[in-house]
RNA sequence: GGGCGCUUAGCUCAGUUGGCUAGAGCAUCUCGUUUACACCGAGAGGGUCAGGGGUUCGAAUCCCUUAGCGCCCACCA
């Protein structure tokens, strides 16, 4: 055994990792009848640098992911990373911006090489990073979201759906992004609370002299209504019911409706129907068979449609110009401040305009049918519970998903027009002719929702396609072995996106759930409890702290004292008083190893009647540590886990058992100093395993000290001494 | 409007199916320069477990209720 230096500050975690990554233990042995442990990463985003909400779920994952590695199972965790669609082109036209240039003035084509060169240089900085967190992942079966064997599984899902009938293409209404150009899913689109102005505009009735007066905060689109609508059971309108009104500024006739959608209780109970620039608007529409008139186009401004007087101007511009005009008119009852919520960009905050385009949908009820039956009964768990009411509630109220966008950046659908017969072709590969002969065919222009493509990520990495799903065996036998995973461990804020999406796309494309646990962890904040954003200067560098505190000590950090799901509160001083933990560890190994000269380690029975009262107590509580560890481990207490080693170690281990046996080591005789040598030596190298998933590089560097054969890493965790 | 959660020591949080004098880390105080470690050790103080009601032999834990806070979802015109 070699002696410790006296300070570990020097720790060489590259050294470390480069032993493990070498040393080829991160790739799984696979053994034909033994059930496999697998975690499929949620790959990064690849457009900037990691993040303190990466560092969590590496920490949760790699813990696990060690952990049953030294269980001795055939153990997968698979990395990768994500093109992040409509982010990553938002990053890469800011740095556009600061060139003065726009996606625009390089084209489609030189865009997409740029963005690819970016995303590439990012994602090998978050590799590197990965790797010194630790994360002990298979690098050899590392994916990119757009390399082309994936690529090819997700046009061919496309396929596969569209044949099915689950995908259609329809003008309808979505949320447009006038920033950045493209239509979004209702969750890219987030509802902000702002101030407005609630406008009561009347609308004459025709042939009386009689009004209805409407409440709008947004009165330019009167120029688009087709109906006004009121309640069934209104009784202030029943008489109305039928006759039409004469829509000021414009003189078009509309009708008065009855809708059971409409709030009697709010504005004057009277709601004016814009179909073309309102969800509800549009809903109610089609159920009376209305006409839709789009008097705001994809730029803001308004259309020909809008009227001459207003065509060309912007929607902003347009409402001052409505109301001026109404007021001259006498029409405009009151206005009344009001505060609404607005929808907004996910991405770039912009504010959302609801219009009618012709769009890609997911009919998405039969596959959240299947998704909601495989939690109901129990072929996936959630850790906490709780989420599942959160998933359910979520489902059960779905709504189509919109997945074709108007941007570069991403999978451009696999669908293409013949401009001679009008055919519709949806391939994996490109057609270079259509059925009726003509080469003159386009593909969409439109690229895929990056959810889309991430839904299947957990089949598509292990070699799910075509041939697979026709029941091939897979080129490598990663997905017979692998799939379904073992557990999808993921933070809370992508359970729609992202978790819910892979269950309805798994069970579709593969005939099963790909995963049987979903773990979910909370968002990482500050001692104020303010959630950590660079914009607030408040977040933690984990890769900072790393070369300040060390990676164990950040990992340490964020799973003690959290419950698993619950926010974590992470500090400066929390990661500094695991440091210290570490110092600690690496200490009192010090001081064992410096009196082991010349010790050889013998079987536990030799010893057992010369042990004493406090061997056989710490030896004891060795054992029922590892218990609990382990119990915890399995459920995914993490923070449980790290509490029991922490405790075990610090006070039990080293304040009692090393001051106890110092007496012995110093003035005992040689039988005495044997025992309590083997005691030291034996309950640290138990307590190095049950720490090396938690706290990976000073174990093993302590590890590589004791005449070990093997790595920590592939020790066998541990039962009993 | 619907749903979920939180309220425990000065601070940040644990507390599994109800069961010994309610725990940890940090902070505070006292003592200790013992040959692993001051990034340390020994010890101490500190809590009507948000308020009220109920079930029970027994409640921080289960039920009801009130108040405050946070989050998510939704078509608030």
């Amino acid at each position: 055994m070699k002696e410790l230096p006296k300070h570990f500050d020097f720790l060489d975690q590259t050294k470390i990792y480069k032993l493990w990554e070498d040393g080829g233990y991160f790739k799984p042995v696979k053994k034909a009848g033994v059930k496999p442990f697998s975690i499929i990463m949620p790959p990064p985003n690849a457009n900037g640098f990691l993040h303190i909400g990466h560092a969590v779920f590496v920490t949760l994952e790699d813990i696990t992911i060690r952990y049953h590695r030294m269980k001795g199972e055939p153990t997968l965790w698979l990395p990768g990373a994500d093109h992040a669609g409509i982010q990553t082109q938002v990053v890469y036209e800011k740095e556009l911006l600061k060139q003065g240039k726009t996606r625009f003035d390089l084209g489609r084509d030189e865009f997409y090489k740029q963005t690819y060169d970016f995303t590439m240089g990012n994602k090998k900085i978050m590799e590197n990073q990965l790797r010194e967190l630790g994360a002990s992942c298979d690098w050899s079966r590392e994916h990119f979201t757009l390399e082309p064997d994936i690529s090819k599984s997700v046009y061919y899902t496309f396929k596969k759906m569209y044949d099915d009938g689950l995908i259609y293409r329809g003008e309808r209404i979505i949320n447009w992004c006038p920033r950045c150009g493209t239509a979004l899913s209702d969750i890219e689109v987030i509802h902000k609370e702002k101030e407005g102005k609630l406008t009561y505009i009347k609308y004459p009735i025709e042939n009386s002299n009689d009004f209805i007066t409407v409440a709008t905060t947004r009165p330019e689109t009167m120029l688009g209504d087709t109906a006004v609508a009121v309640n069934p059971g209104d009784k202030r309108y029943k008489k109305y019911i039928g006759l039409n009104l004469i829509l000021p500024l414009s003189s078009r006739k509309i009708p008065i409706i009855s809708d059971e959608a409409v709030d009697i209780t709010f504005g004057t109970g009277a709601v004016k129907i814009t179909p073309a620039h309102d969800p509800l608007d549009f809903e109610i529409s089609e159920r009376h068979n209305l006409d839709v008139i789009e008097i705001i186009s994809k730029d803001l401004k308004m259309t020909k449609e809008a009227g001459s007087k207003y065509s060309g101007l912007k929607y902003n511009v347009a409402r001052e110009k409505v109301i001026e005009n109404l007021k001259k008119l006498n029409l405009v009852e009151k206005q009344d401040n009001f505060i609404h919520s607005v929808g907004t960009c996910e991405r770039c905050k912009s504010t959302i305009e609801p219009l009618i385009s012709k769009q890609w949908f997911v009919k998405i009820k039969p596959l959240a049918e299947k998704a909601i039956k495989s939690v109901k009964s129990g072929e996936i768990k959630f850790t906490p519970k709780r989420y599942e009411k959160v998933y359910f509630n979520w489902m059960e109220n779905i709504r189509d998903w919109c997945i074709s966008r108007q941007i570069w950046w991403g999978h451009r659908i696999p669908v293409y027009y013949c401009q001679d017969c009008g055919e519709i072709i949806v391939e994996v590969e490109a057609p270079n002719k259509c059925k009726c002969g003509s080469k003159n065919i386009m593909q969409d222009p439109d690229t895929l929702d990056t959810w889309f493509s991430s839904g299947q990520w957990p089949f598509n990495t292990l070699g799910w396609d075509k041939e697979v799903s026709k029941g091939k065996k897979s080129k490598n036998g990663d997905f017979e072995y692998f799939y379904p995973t073992s557990v999808m461990e993921t933070g809370m804020d992508i359970l729609f996106f992202w978790v819910a999406r892979m269950i309805m796309l798994g069970i579709y494309c593969t005939g099963k759930p790909p995963f049987t646990e979903v773990v979910l962890h909370g968002l990482v904040r500050d001692n104020d409890r303010q959630k950590m954003s660079k914009s607030k200067g408040n977040s933690v560098d984990p890769l900072g702290i790393v070369e300040i505190y060390g990676t164990d000590a950040i990992r340490m950090a964020l799973v003690f004292g959290t419950g698993i799901g619950n926010d974590i509160v992470i500090s400066e001083d929390k990661i500094k008083g695991f440091r210290n933990f570490s110092t600690k560890i690496w200490n009192a190994s010090r001081y064992i190893l410096m009196n082991l000269d010349g010790y050889k380690n013998v079987p536990r029975g030799t010893l057992e009647k010369m042990f004493t009262k406090e061997d056989l107590w710490i030896i004891k509580e060795f054992e029922k540590t590892t218990e609990k560890i382990t119990n915890s481990l399995e459920k995914h207490n993490f923070h449980h886990a790290a509490e029991e080693i922490y405790e075990f170690f610090w006070h039990k281990f080293c304040d009692k058992t090393i001051e106890d046996t110092k007496k012995r080591i110093y003035e005992g005789s040689d039988k005495e100093k044997m025992v309590a040598k083997w005691v030291l030596f034996n309950v640290l190298s138990g307590s190095l395993k049950l720490l090396h998933p938690f706290m990976p590089f000073v174990t093993e560097a302590i590890w590589q000290n004791l005449n070990n054969k093997t790595p920590l890493i592939v020790s066998e965790w541990p039962k009993k001494l």
